[in-house]
DNA sequence: ATGAAAGCGCTAACAG
DNA sequence: CTGTTAGCGCTTTCAT
C-alpha cells in the first residue's frame, strides 16, 4: 500500500541506489536520470521513510530542544527563534522539557529520551551544575547552550554582569542612592543568570561608592507575583529605597503593580528598571536592558546545524549577544 | 560500539525476541525472565534504537504539533499543555509551524514533513478552510484540533460566540450603549474565532436592541500594536464609544494604552473588555472572558493519545471548554 | 513461554 | 554514472 523506493526504482527503470542518490542530491548522478527519478517519485507521491533512512544511515535528522518551561515569554521566544531556523533546514525539532525547580515538576532524566533520537541538542537556560545538563553533555552529541556558557561547549548568551550593571548604573546616574535589588533565584537554585546579575549590580554600586543594604535585597523568583511580593516587602520597610533593579522584566512588572497599589507611581516616587526587553515592557513603560531573545535561539540553532554538518568537530563558538538599555517612564530622578 | 538488542539477548541468555517482549512489557514472558532481561539491559546501558523499532513496527512514536506561531501567549501556553501530557507518555513531540498570514511567513506545505514521521497530529488555531489543515487532514492520521471544530474530527475549543456575548453583555449591563468592537482578523483571514466572536457581539447587541454602528468596528489584527492603533482610530472619531469589546486581551492591552495616551482612563471614560484571561490581564486590571488555554492543550493531547491507542477509530470527541467572565477595573458604568 | 527467521525501507560500500 | 549486495536494529509471525 505504501510506496517504497523500490517501486520508484522500478517505475523509473533504475536501481534503488540511484533513486536514493538522485533524490538526496548526491553527486555522480546524470542530470537526466536525476530529473526522471524526481519526476517519477513526485508523480507517485513517494515519501521517503524516515525510520528506514535513519536506521540505514545512522543519522536521525532531528535535533532536541530542552527547556525547563515552554510557556513563558523568554522560553517561547527563544523557541520560536530556534524553530525559524530549523524550519528552513530539513531537521525535525523534538521538544523536551526538564523538571523546573520553580514549578516543582518531577524531574525524570532526559538523556534516555534523547539518546538515539537526535543528532544534536539545544538547551535553554540550564545551569552548568544542573545534573540534567551534565547527563545531556555526557551523551557526546553536538550541543548548543542558550543563556549560559560552559568551557568547551558552544553557547549563546548575554553578558549578564554587564546588563545588570547597565541597569543599575542608569539608576545611579539618575541620582538614586538607596537602590534595592529584586533577585530571581530561589535558594539553592542552579541557574547562573541571577548570580551574574547580582555581581553586575554590586559592581555598579561599588564603583559609585554606594552602600549595599542587605535589607534591600529580596527574592522575586522570576515571576510577576514574586516581583509584586518582593516589592511589597520593600515598601513596607521603614527606610524605603528610591529605586529598584529587578533581574527580569516580569518581576519588574509585579513590582510596578505593588508600587501602584501603594498609591505611588513608578518613575515618580520609585524608579524601576528590569532586564529582558519583554514584549510588554513598552506597553508598561518599563525601563529595561533588552536582550535579543529570539536571536539567541536563531544563533544557537545555526551554530548547532553547522556543528552537525561539519565532519571535524569545530572549535566551540561562544557567542555573546549584545544588550542595550532602553530608558522609559519607570525610571527618573528621585523625588525632590 | 553501540550496544544492540542482540548483545542484551546474548548477555541474558535469551533470544532477541524475548528481549523485545520483555522490555516492552508484552505478555507471555515469564516474570523471572523479564526481570533478568531488564536488569541486564539496564546494566549494559542499553537504549532501544527508535529508528529500528519504528521501521520494524510501523509506529513512529511521535506526534506532530502544528502551530502558526510558537511565540505568543496563547500558542506557547497551549503548547505547554500539550507538552505536559506527552512528557508523561513515551511519545515524542515534533514541533512544526505553518506560515502565518499575519506575519507573512512563507508557507511551505507541512504535510510532507509529517507524512511518515508521526502517529498523530495536533493543530493549533488552524481554520477549517486553511489549505494546510486540509492537506494535514488528508493524511488520514489521528488528529486533534485546538481552537476550532470540524465535523468528524476531534477538537477542543471554546464557545466563541458565547464568550464574545458574555463580554459584550457585561458592558451593556453596565449601562453602555455605544459599544465598539476591535476585531481580530485581517481581511480574508481564515481563522474562525473572529467570525464567531463577532457573531456573539452582534447577538448581545441585538438582544439589547442596541444599534451596531459600522464606524465602531475596527481591526486590531490580534496584536497589541494593532489594538492600540484601532483604539486610537476610535478615539479620534467625533462620536466616541463609551465601551469597547476587544476580541483578544492583547488587543485590549493596546487599546488601554491608547486610551491612556489620550489622557483618559480605562474604566472611567472608556470601558474595555477582552477575551483570553491572559497572564497579564490581572496585572493590567483588564476585564476579560477567560479561557483555560493550557487545558485546551492538555485535553487535545489526551484525546489524541487515546485515538492513537485504540484500534478501532473511536467517534471523534468535540470538547467545548468552559469560559468565565472576570470583571476587573477596566470596565465600569459609563460616566454620568 | 521462548526461539528462528523473515522482513521493515533505506543507505553505503564495492564493483563495474 | 549506475547496479549489486549487505546490512542498519528491531518486531513479528510461526513454530516449538
Amino acid at each position: 500500500m505504501t510506496i517504497t523506493i523500490r517501486d520508484v526504482a522500478q517505475a523509473a527503470g533504475v536501481s534503488t541506489a540511484t533513486v536514493s542518490r538522485a533524490l538526496r542530491g548526491l553527486p555522480n548522478v546524470d542530470e537526466a536520470t536525476r530529473d526522471k527519478v524526481k519526476r517519477v517519485a513526485l508523480s507517485m507521491d513517494y515519501v521517503i521513510s524516515p525510520s528506514a533512512s535513519r536506521l540505514a544511515s545512522g543519522r536521525t535528522g532531528s535535533i532536541g530542544v530542552i527547556t525547563p518551561r515552554v510557556a513563558g515569554w523568554y522560553f517561547s521566544t527563544v523557541l520560536s527563534g530556534i524553530e525559524t531556523v530549523l524550519q528552513q533546514s530539513t531537521m525535525d525539532l523534538l521538544l523536551l522539557s526538564v523538571g523546573d525547580e520553580a514549578t516543582g515538576t518531577p524531574d525524570d532524566p532526559v538523556a534516555p529520551r534523547l539518546n538515539r533520537r537526535v543528532d544534536g541538542v539545544i538547551t535553554i537556560a540550564l545551569a552548568p551544575e544542573d545534573a540534567q545538563l551534565q547527563s545531556v553533555l555526557s551523551l557526546g552529541l553536538p550541543t548548543s547552550l542558550i543563556g549560559v556558557a560552559i568551557d568547551g561547549v558552544s553557547s549563546v548568551s548575554i553578558d549578564d554582569v554587564a546588563a545588570a550593571k547597565a541597569a543599575t548604573t542608569h539608576l545611579i546616574k539618575l541620582g538614586h542612592r538607596r537602590i534595592a535589588v529584586i533577585t530571581g533565584a530561589p535558594p539553592g537554585a542552579l541557574f547562573t543568570a541571577p548570580h551574574a546579575r547580582f555581581r553586575g549590580f554590586m559592581e555598579a554600586m561599588q564603583q559609585a561608592d554606594l552602600a549595599v543594604d542587605p535589607t534591600l535585597q529580596v527574592r522575586g523568583y522570576f515571576t510577576i507575583a514574586g516581583g509584586e511580593k518582593a516589592m511589597t516587602e520593600l515598601l513596607t520597610q521603614r527606610d524605603r529605597p528610591t529605586a529598584v533593579f529587578a533581574m527580569s522584566d516580569e518581576m519588574a512588572f509585579g513590582a510596578m503593580r505593588a508600587v501602584r497599589s501603594h498609591g505611588l507611581q513608578p518613575g515618580r516616587e520609585i524608579s524601576i528598571a528590569g532586564i529582558d526587553g519583554h514584549d510588554m515592557s513598552e506597553l508598561l513603560d518599563l525601563t529595561t536592558v533588552a536582550q535579543p531573545v529570539q536571536d539567541l535561539g536563531r544563533i544557537a540553532a545555526k551554530s548547532l546545524l553547522s556543528q552537525i554538518r561539519s565532519t571535524d568537530r569545530p572549535a566551540p563558538a561562544q557567542v555573546q549577544a549584545p544588550t542595550h538599555l532602553i530608558v522609559r517612564g519607570s525610571s527618573a530622578p528621585p523625588p525632590n
